[in-house]
DNA sequence: ACCGCCGGGTGCC
DNA sequence: ACCGCCGGGTGCC
């Protein structure tokens, strides 16, 4: 009996983090963890009460609590002798006990029935070798508050509802707070590093941002919250502590806005940091020959005559080809310290924790294969630490040319590093092979598809794995972030030009997948961060701007060091060249206007009728700059605005209106997440949302009937109309007509051929946001003999990296004309090549332009870039760029806006612009 | 004494 | 646990 009773106390003894008895590690850090990740978010719950309870069985566990310290509090169904039973664990996962079996009962329903989250507190310390006191809090949604008193109640247990309350700050100021979140992170962050076997010279912000990456992944500093306190290690913020030294993070968050250079100190960092601070030994790139007869020598000669015949060898070819005379110098020299072909002494030394002068001082006297010695040492120290010496680079699809043409451009190119693109269906997926790269390419879709499919990525243990645009993987329950975390990696490291975005949430991942303990555990993080911060308690904004502080390194564009801006680019100017519209264009026009004007005029000055046709009064707007570009863009209009006749007609008309809407270029937003609209669907009173943003809405709704969220008509899932899949493809079915040219057409027609005599290897840039305007741009183009390329949102990721291959290329044949959608590609696209740019028509989200220059004018841009902006003199986009204007104003006075905010100024928008 | 009382053994869930 | 509880030993005062 006893037996079995130690053994389970053993079995939920174990350490949750170290992973000392796997199976069983993973067992209950599992259990902690899907009892943290049932409870939906610590938002809006509230405090029903406190509760003294004991905590009882301490002498049978190992983990130990301090006074104050917190303490989780898990379920254990299965508990052979309760199945009642609370488990009471420390921070660490290690078990202190057990919650006493009578109050165990009466917790057990709440928690199984996730009416409350309940969380303990050991005020008092441990006077007592068998129980303790514990202080339980029960937190939970305000409509379960009754139900969990009375059951406590009705078991004899009075919870203390009293002083519980948190005092609230004013939101407005923990707003501002939070969005100063990632400012002046480059605070004593000096010191510079240098790069080895880098081909392009860092910048200076880049060195420094190079010496703290490798602070991050060398040093052995203090996570934050954690002092020493005699012998022990102690978390100020948990009140745990701990003999040994607290796990570091190794790696961070480079949040450096983009076109810093993030991808080259990264590049820098793999080849500078291996082990120690020793570079990462690469193999020296050889010309064929030289490699080969290299080859044939080691093979055949013995070991002891090798030096001073491999010098030989250099000489013969040096002769042979004076060019790579110096190569070949360098090559002797590194023979002479007694390396053979590979430089490998510095990867051996690291291998057996040795300093790379003492290795090679050993490989003179010992003049036995290195590589043989390497591997007995390492394997007689075998800490994992030294075996890995891959960097995993995981990124979106749209930047991984972006990552090998880098690689290409900045390697020294005598330096052989090893790259294995992992992506496509022929990938190697060898667990030896990939682990023996020096750098391993995948994308977010390759990892998570491989994860659970035996995924060689999750069978690697890597020295390196680093998440490029790693503020993709904000949702923790997205099966890419999944596949992200269960990642093995001794260093960490998250690229992102966006670091937050919405809130408190959407870091967690990032804490969790950088190991931040015990952060990485979202118990720990919703009660020690995120609550605090969103009910406004200052200490937990401010641990919270400690934790940021620790593992980011952040610079914009406008960062200076040393009162010099970061990044010196080239001059950029924006002209606005007006465009008069011709006598019938100019006809067609005011018509079109007055008939909106009256349109919309009609539902402003009836109340609240603005954003219930929302959809007409976009369509409006569209068709006037439409006929501001080109008569040929206006869509066959369906009819106006009265009700349908039949529920087809209905369906038909909201189609039409759905199609105006995305194709309007307005950045369209879902009113429900406030991000782009993703799986658009339209409602019948015509809003468009994300199909699952509104079907949530819908279903949480709680009232007999759904409302809309912007006009509060009543909407049914089953009314939710979709854009069928064959509209998709059918744009390109009006290209038959008989083309004819325009006034804006003929602006830019004019700007191209004149920049063409004056010098003919200037690249330019043509955007709209009419895809179909860029169709009939092609037809004078063509006709002029320019070589151009387009890049739309339609084209596949293959041929959007081939297209941009092409535009970039220097040859003398290549485009010198890129037709570019407004929103085509995300950011970090590079388009250098350009150093002009003509936006066809505006675009209502000033930022959405600034964007798009930014693809050219950014790092690596050599000419002045110039700007061209066209308008139509006395229209629409005349108004469009006053608003614009106003935006940029009001974006730079308050940052942070709310949902009605936006919708009222968009009102005001529309107002304006029809001059109403 | 089919009780009370004493004192040793014992002890989470 | 410097407790409560259990169950055996014991038994007027």
């Amino acid at each position: 009996h006893s037996g079995w009773k130690f053994g389970w106390g053993r079995f939920s003894e174990v350490d949750l983090f170290t992973d000392r008895h796997e199976s069983n590690a993973e067992t209950l850090s599992q259990a902690i963890r899907a009892a943290a990740s049932e409870e939906p978010d610590a938002d809006g719950s509230v405090l029903f009460g406190q509760l003294k309870g004991t905590v009882v069985g301490l002498r049978y566990y190992s983990g130990v609590v301090n006074q104050g310290e917190m303490v989780g509090l898990v379920r254990q169904p299965q508990n052979p002798y309760d199945r009642n039973a609370v488990m009471v664990a420390n921070i660490y996962g290690n078990q202190v006990g057990h919650i006493k079996k009578e109050l165990a009962a009466a917790m057990a329903y709440i928690m199984d029935n996730n009416l409350a989250k309940v969380e303990g507190v050991v005020y008092s310390g441990t006077k007592n070798t068998y129980t303790m006191p514990v202080m339980l809090s029960f937190w939970g949604k305000e409509e379960s508050k009754n139900s969990v008193l009375e059951h406590m109640s009705r078991r004899g247990y009075k919870l203390n509802t009293e002083g519980g309350k948190l005092k609230g700050t004013p939101c407005t100021i923990l707003k501002n707070a939070f969005d100063n979140l990632f400012e002046g992170l480059m605070e004593s962050k000096d010191g510079e590093k240098e790069a080895a076997s880098v081909a392009t010279p860092l910048l200076l912000h880049q060195k420094q941002a190079l010496s703290w990456m490798c602070a991050r992944e060398n040093k052995a500093a203090l996570p934050p919250f954690w002092e020493k306190r005699g012998e022990l290690y102690y978390n100020t913020l948990t009140c745990f502590s701990a003999k040994e030294l607290p796990e570091r993070v190794r790696g961070g968050i480079l949040a450096d806005d983009m076109g810093l250079g993030k991808t080259l100190t990264v590049i820098a960092l793999i080849l500078t940091n291996f082990h120690k601070g020793k570079p990462l030994p690469v193999e020296k790139c050889v010309s064929r020959s030289v490699l080969q007869s290299f080859q044939a020598i080691c093979f055949m000669s013995n070991l002891c005559s090798l030096i001073t015949k491999c010098v030989f060898t250099c000489v013969q070819v040096e002769k042979v080809s004076p060019i790579k005379a110096k190569m070949t110098s360098q090559m002797a020299l590194t023979l002479e310290e007694g390396s053979v072909l590979f430089e490998d002494l510095d990867f051996a030394a690291a291998l057996s924790g040795s300093t790379s002068d003492t290795g090679s001082k050993k490989k003179k006297t010992d003049k036995k294969s290195s590589l043989t010695q390497s591997a007995e040492s390492s394997i007689a120290e075998s800490t994992d630490d030294l075996k890995a010496r891959t960097t995993l680079i995981i990124c979106p699809l749209s930047v991984l040319s972006n990552w090998l043409d880098q690689f290409e451009q900045h390697v020294d190119p005598n330096v052989k590093l090893n790259v294995y693109l992992y992506y496509g269906p022929e990938r190697n997926r060898s667990k030896k092979f990939l682990s023996s790269q020096d750098v391993v390419i995948t994308t977010y879709n390759v990892l998570s598809s491989d994860f659970g499919n035996k995924s060689p990525l999750h069978g690697i243990s890597w020295l390196r794995v680093v998440l490029d645009e790693g503020h993709i993987i904000r949702n923790p329950n997205a099966q890419m972030s999944k596949a992200v975390l269960d990642l093995k990696a001794q260093r960490r490291w998250i690229l992102s030009g966006t670091p937050i975005q919405n809130s408190v949430r959407d870091l967690w991942m990032l804490v969790a997948f950088l190991g931040l303990k015990p952060f990485d555990t979202r118990e720990w993080w919703n009660r020690v961060i995120q609550r605090p911060v969103t009910q406004g308690d200052r200490a937990g904004l401010q641990h919270l701007q400690t934790l940021v502080k620790y593992i980011t390194l952040r610079r914009t564009k406008n960062s200076e060091v040393n009162g010099r801006p970061l990044v010196s680019l080239p001059e950029k100017k924006v002209y606005v060249e007006q465009v008069e519209l011709s006598q019938p264009e100019r006809e067609e026009y005011e018509l079109a206007r007055t008939e909106g004007k009256n349109t919309i005029g009609r539902y402003v000055r009836t109340e609240g009728t603005v954003l219930r046709n929302y959809a007409d009064v976009l369509a409006i707007l569209m068709r006037l700059r439409q006929h501001c570009c080109h008569p040929d863009l206006l869509a066959k209009i369906s009819s106006d605005l009265g009700a349908a006749a039949t529920p087809a007609e209905l369906r038909e008309r909201l189609i039409e209106k759905l199609r105006l809407v995305l194709a309007s270029g307005s950045d369209e937003e879902c009113s429900v997440c406030l991000d782009s609209v993703r799986l658009p669907v339209i409602t019948h009173c015509a809003h468009v949302y994300c199909r699952p943003c509104i079907a949530q809405v819908i279903s949480t709704s709680g009232q007999e009937v759904a409302r809309c969220p912007l006009c509060r008509s009543e909407i049914k899932t089953s009314e939710l109309v979709e854009f069928p899949q064959e509209e998709m493809e059918e744009e390109n079915s009006t290209k038959s007509e008989r083309w004819r040219t325009s006034s804006k057409v003929q602006a830019l027609m004019g700007n191209l051929l004149r920049l063409r005599s004056k010098d003919s290897s200037i690249k330019c840039l043509v955007v709209s946001q009419f895809t179909r305007f860029l169709t009939i741009l092609e037809t004078p183009l063509r006709e002029h003999g320019f070589s151009f390329v387009r890049l739309d949102g339609t084209m596949t990721q293959k041929k959007r990296t081939q297209v941009i291959q092409e535009f970039q290329s220097s040859a003398a044949d290549s485009p010198t004309i890129m037709l570019l959608s407004l929103k085509a590609g995300g950011v970090g696209l590079n388009l250098t090549a350009a150093s002009h740019v003509f936006l066809m028509d505006p675009a209502w989200n000033p930022a959405t332009e600034e964007q798009c220059i930014d693809r050219c004018h950014r790092l690596g841009q050599k000419r002045k870039v110039v700007v061209t902006k066209f308008i139509v003199k006395d229209s629409v986009e005349e108004n469009m760029v006053k608003i614009q204007r106003k935006k940029q104003d009001l974006m730079e006075k308050a940052f942070g806006s709310t949902n009605t905010d936006r919708k009222t100024s968009r009102i005001d928008d529309i107002v304006a612009l029809m001059e109403l």
